[in-house]
DNA sequence: TATGTTGTTTATCGATCGATAATAATTCGA
DNA sequence: TCGAATTATTATCGATCGATAAACAACATA
């Protein structure tokens, strides 16, 4: 204002905190706006407003506009980031790696996965999109049930001797069993980041209670499932009216 | 309907869908507006607009600012439509009702609780209010915490002539147990009405050996981390760096 | 130092949001 | 049957949203 120069003037935006106005190269920049819109994201919704997660860059809200064309445009490279190369193909070898006990085996997994996937970002993008009803979620745990799931009961078969699931195929059943493994170890993010109640602090241990208790209860349940056990084979059908209240 | 008067000129607002103009006793629309609400908001989150509200309401938008001052008044309302009396007292008490066997025990829970609670409405809701960083959620955490995982704990001990909580209190590692149990069953709601993936049609049977998996894996465990083995006791800390990627 | 390229800001549009005030229509008791 | 009370609608406000266009400023190169 002194000098009446407009450069200075635009420069030293007054002496708030705004840093000035910094130029970057393309792919900078470009890398910036995703890593900021996925804590954005992840805290807020999608629905969090560009002006908003301009204000956290030290930008301009028109600014974003420049590298995404649009607001989904943003939100689709979100997804991408978080779930890319999250998926460790070793963890696929260690899970039948039979050199090693099963509990091991399963200890080992668990402790890489949550490892790599419990973070904030993730646990919380993933719910978010699955509201959404975004695509990415089905396949995501199409390729846990397959991958995971499945390698797990056919490990558990082997160690108790039983059919192989080419001789006989996993039943829903045993599927099953393993969801409620998965699902437990899934629970303590949701417990934290989603509802943001207290978790253990040791992790580890608790995955290798849970895993031990898995190992020595599972067995038996998929013994008498696979050796005819009928008598508690009951017929299809969800009843899931409220009669209870 | 047929002789002329005013009121059937008015209510047949034209051919179109439109059911005419309906006139209605406070609670009554009052109720209806709260129970419309609760699926809006359960399928699209609480970002949804007052206007498509009142569309699928058949009513003005206005109308709904009659009825609650604020929107986040009508969401506050939703809240305890949902939670509010889903909770069955005789669960506290079915679970420690030791003249029958603790698998069965588990069993009937489970089935009565997934009935009450194994919804499109409740599940969604509860998702989204947890995201939103409602207190709702935490309250209720610990109402499961302390009336049914406790008392389930309480009860495999029991089972297995172990020391009861008064002698040794329970530890975080065996509540931590329960919750592998509590949220592999939970997880069933979140994998159907969050994620929209396939589950079991058969749900009382995957719960049946859901808890029978339990009961005879975690005994177990809990006996190993009463009778003071202690080898497997790591130091607390929670590593949750990405280095596996 | 001059100049073209490109990253960034300023200014603003049209749509949409929650919310309010004024008006109209329905119901029910005297 | 008439009019007060209550329910519902019409019209609209101010704020905020994603997105666009034009002007500006920083940097590399000559």
């Amino acid at each position: 204002m002194a000098d009446g120069r407009k450069t200075v003037q635009t420069r030293a935006k007054s002496d708030n905190d705004a840093p000035a106005r910094k130029r970057l190269p393309r792919n900078e920049r470009e890398q910036m706006i995703v890593r900021e819109a996925t804590r954005f994201f992840a805290e807020v919704g999608f629905e969090g407003q560009t002006r908003e997660l301009a204000r956290r860059l030290g930008v301009t809200q028109p600014l974003i506009f420049r590298y995404f064309p649009t607001k989904e445009d943003l939100i689709e490279r979100v997804y991408q980031e978080v779930y890319l190369s999250r998926w460790n193909p070793w963890w696929e070898e260690l899970l039948e790696d039979r050199s090693m006990p099963l509990t091991e085996r399963l200890s080992q997994f668990y402790k890489a996965y949550t490892t790599a996937i419990f973070t904030y970002e993730w646990v919380r993008i993933f719910v978010y999109s699955g509201l959404k009803g975004v695509n990415i979620n089905r396949r995501y745990l199409a390729l846990i049930r397959d991958r995971v799931l499945k390698r797990i009961m056919t490990e558990v078969r082997a160690e108790q001797n039983l059919p192989t699931p080419e001789e006989i195929p996993l039943s829903e059943r045993e599927i099953e069993l393993a969801w409620g493994l998965h699902g437990g170890v899934f629970y303590i993010a949701i417990r934290k980041w989603i509802y943001e109640f207290e978790t253990p602090e040791d992790i580890e241990g608790v995955l290798e209670a849970t895993v031990e208790s898995f190992v020595k209860g599972a067995p038996a349940v998929m013994r008498r499932l696979l050796e005819g056990d009928q008598t508690k084979a009951k017929a299809p059908g969800l009843s899931l009216d409220n009669s209870t209240i």
